[in-house]
DNA sequence: CTGAAAGCGCTTACAG
DNA sequence: CTGAAAGCGCTTACAG
């Protein structure tokens, strides 16, 4: 048999209002009595059921976290990052996943409409914003992990892919590159618009224009930047660098100069964004996005709001950091 | 206002005991009375409370996973495989890891304590084996995800480790291979003796002979898979071959050969174990373990455990899968 | 077929 | 400083 807050509260012979106000460190208990009742508390190994805990305060010390899915590459960064975070505090993490799309949509609606969690935490799903901002504005704290620039109505993290996108730009203007291309992520992701605005900008200030056909669009997959690369190879005009907005699609980039038979870096240097583990592996120059660090910012942003602050409408930005490697 | 069931039971002029029953589907329900409390329930979009139906009925309809780092490559498969399964049954998945040691290991047993999950499944995290054996004992349910070759005592998933590796050694016979070097895992592994006995044996099965001296330790990380095979050609002795006991070290294998000029696989054929994503990216050879199903199967058995059925003390062994790529 | 009541294991005013 | 009692929101015998 399980032990109970009633059998600690026989044994200390005190009332279990006592053993409570022990166990939660609440003033106006007499330190003998404290001493006795934590003595027992100690020698029959006694927790409190997190279940009642929660019944009885209406909060489960528990999180959720929804997330599109954890095979992506540095999804388990950012969870890692969070969980840390969490545990540190004592709390749960309950782990929500749209991998089999609306099914697994409705089944997290009804874990939070059945109050499972105390907070959520998201990496954004595929056209799930006006959802969560749904669940935001009904009273549901909630915390968004922004890796596309969708600036939220809500607390949120985000990088500065505008500046990494200028540090990309001047890496290779100060190593000599002229003649510039780019492979973009989808053009309706904010973080897409952020990282061409950036690269162009420092570009421009640096005086080198960039030829409009030697931007083309991507899908943030290698395949599609591989094609990307034919295409502005068909172009016929001239380019020393590439920048892909994500890693996998520099790696089809990387694919297809080399298939072409240009070498990277010699003939055309390769800078991508994200810092996924393959990049290391590959040599790829690129943007680092502190995920890790992402999900622990985040964490304890939605720690702070679970504790009273007030939600703060300003994202956190976390600062990107370029990692030179062989190929650009 | 939260709707409780005391309101449902109201707006239906019923009693919260009908409300209850309608709601678990037991019998002995007049059909009309049904009907009435179904209605109201969808006009007031009612849900249950979580905490109160779990206090109520002692299960949680939660599982608990506890897993060494979600940072590993294949953990996100893994998981994501156990969510999908949990999801579909409308189960909840509280996710632990021991990224921080000690400190991590006791939150996670005070979770146990509180009773935060139904059932636990587990990756094997470092020397943990015991204290998992412990829970198992004190009743709670475990179902653990085995990639190590640890066969515990108690409901478990793992794969072919014996079989995958007579492929791979049978498939560079196949490919003309004469020599061959291993580097292996750490040696108090079961899976490593697994895999270094069935490429042995396939090999004397066809009739060659590896010399020990051929055969050196690793750690699974890609710098000792370098080591490794410094020390192998600082022998001297002719290989053609390395079979690596998992992709990392295979990593490092390749790196080493092509570091001393010897091409791989026209020179040095290579084969991996695992397939994480960077083995298609380096076009290495290897032995898939099928990640996302063995979560899968582990929730299913986990989840056949929670409904009553008994536990089986013998470990579902899904299939391995050479996958042959450039590296041999 | 249905309801009143007790119980799950805590917390929290309210008295004293 | 401490206890009796009500309450959190359900489920489950027990009656009828």
């Amino acid at each position: 048999m399980r032990v109970t807050i009633a059998e600690v509260a026989q044994r200390a012979q005190v009332s279990k209002a006592t053993v409570s106000r022990v166990l939660n460190g609440k003033p106006d208990v007499d330190a003998a009595t404290a001493a006795r009742v934590r003595q027992v508390i100690a020698d029959v190994g006694y927790v409190p059921s997190a279940r009642a805990v929660g019944l009885a305060r209406g909060r489960a010390r528990t999180v959720g976290m929804l997330v599109p899915s954890l095979t992506w590459p540095w999804t388990g960064e950012v969870v890692q990052g969070a969980v840390d975070e969490l545990e540190a505090e004592g709390y749960g993490l309950l782990l929500y996943t749209v991998n089999r799309g609306t099914e697994s949509l409705s089944q997290f609606a009804s874990h939070v409409s059945a109050k499972a969690f105390d907070g959520l935490l998201v990496i954004e799903p595929p056209d799930t914003l006006s959802y969560i901002e749904t669940l935001h504005d009904q009273g549901l704290p909630v915390v968004m992990i922004d890796d596309r620039g969708s600036r939220p109505g809500f607390p949120s993290v985000s990088t500065t892919n505008r500046e990494g996108a200028q540090a990309a730009a001047q890496h290779l203007v100060a190593a000599g590159r002229r003649g510039f291309a780019v492979v973009t992520g989808p053009a309706n992701f904010g973080c897409v618009r952020e990282r061409l605005d950036g690269f162009l900008d420092a570009l421009g200030d640096a005086g080198v224009h960039v030829d409009p056909r030697l931007v083309v669009e991507g899908d943030f997959g290698t395949d599609r930047g591989a094609v990307a690369t034919e295409k502005l190879m068909a172009t016929g005009l001239r380019f020393d660098a590439v920048f892909a907005h994500n890693d996998l699609s520099a790696l089809g980039v990387m694919r297809a100069l080399t298939a072409a038979g240009r070498k990277v870096p010699d003939d055309v240097a390769v800078v991508g964004f994200d810092d996924i583990p393959i990049a290391a592996h590959a040599e790829l120059t690129t943007v680092r996005q502190p995920m890790r660090e992402m999900g622990e910012a985040a964490a304890r942003l939605l720690l702070s709001r679970l504790e009273g602050a007030a939600p703060s409408r300003e994202p956190v930005v976390l600062p990107t950091a370029l990692v030179v490697r062989r190929s650009g």
